[in-house]
DNA sequence: CGCGTAATTGATACTTACTATCGATAAGTG
DNA sequence: CACTTATCGATAGTAAGTATCAATTACGCG
């Protein structure tokens, strides 16, 4: 019910060369031992097809031929492999969406719900010395942007 | 079982004006309506003795006598008082801990999970601008710095 | 190309964390 | 003190994810 107010803008792509990014991240599994079977296409294949973050469960939805056990496990390969990354919303809900690239930030519409990348922003060392002043070592951090996008500004 | 290497430095006090702290946030709830009850009084007791961010679980288990439903409503009701607020590990557990100021960050020691806040940080400008450079509107952000506190550090 | 092994699948049972229900109890007002 | 209503606690229910295990299937090998 949290999902219900994500309306829909008509930005995203139908299916942006979906094909091809199932392609890329089965081969990539493969290289890591892991096989090529139908339902793990059609995991990879319905993730890389929402437009914005996504819960197992719509996944789930969105694959009834395949089972839930199998929906969860190819999901948690995704991440354990870096191929799919966690977004947190407001309210502390937790989904997943394509990772695109290394480490980076999600800039998420309250309105949308639609996601973008924040790229090239350079809060590392800000913090970094920020942690330092408190007598902390940083190793990492976690970051999430929330606002409205383009479309949904006022 | 996330919580089984965390290690006791020492350093919490052993209740810091405990009791004071548990009549101030009472006499707030009194403010907004909500009644002054012996359970309450324990959860938000045990809340304020934990020396670093808790589970609501761990609140049961260290309350034996306050029903399970009743440790969970009073954590809620903190929640939304501002009374409490939530802490996201890095393994994505939520956690909880006393609010002691308003919007901050948390600093979060990997080794022995304590947990200090992040002040005078100012990354709220910088966000605002690499939003904006993607377009968006910025409402909100939400901020977990990991790494190793003054103790554990190497 | 067919075999055999081991990864993978799916149905289901289970777990964990939390919420809803509801009769009983107690806080606080007049 | 009495009365109203918030709050309590026991328990049942729900949601999201994991474990189990027999059946199936990928894929290297001959």
């Amino acid at each position: 019910m949290a999902t219900d107010n994500l309306k829909h803008t008509g930005h995203e792509h139908p299916l942006p060369r979906s094909a091809a990014v199932v392609d890329d991240i089965v081969s990539q599994l493969a290289h890591r031992g892991y096989r090529d079977t139908e339902p793990r296409r059609l995991v990879i294949g319905a993730a890389a097809a929402q437009a914005r973050p996504f819960t197992a469960e719509e996944l789930c939805a969105a694959l009834p031929c395949v089972g839930r056990a199998t929906v969860y496990r190819g999901l948690r390969l995704l991440v354990e492999t870096d191929q799919v990354c966690r977004v947190l919303l407001e309210d502390k809900e937790l989904r997943y969406q394509l990772s695109h690239q290394g480490h980076h930030h999600h800039l998420l519409c309250a309105v949308c719900g639609a996601s973008a990348d924040l790229a090239n922003c350079d809060v590392e060392e800000t913090l970094r010395e920020a942690a330092a002043a408190a007598g902390f070592q940083m190793s990492g951090h976690w970051l999430e942007v929330y606002g409205r996008c383009a479309d949904c500004a006022d």
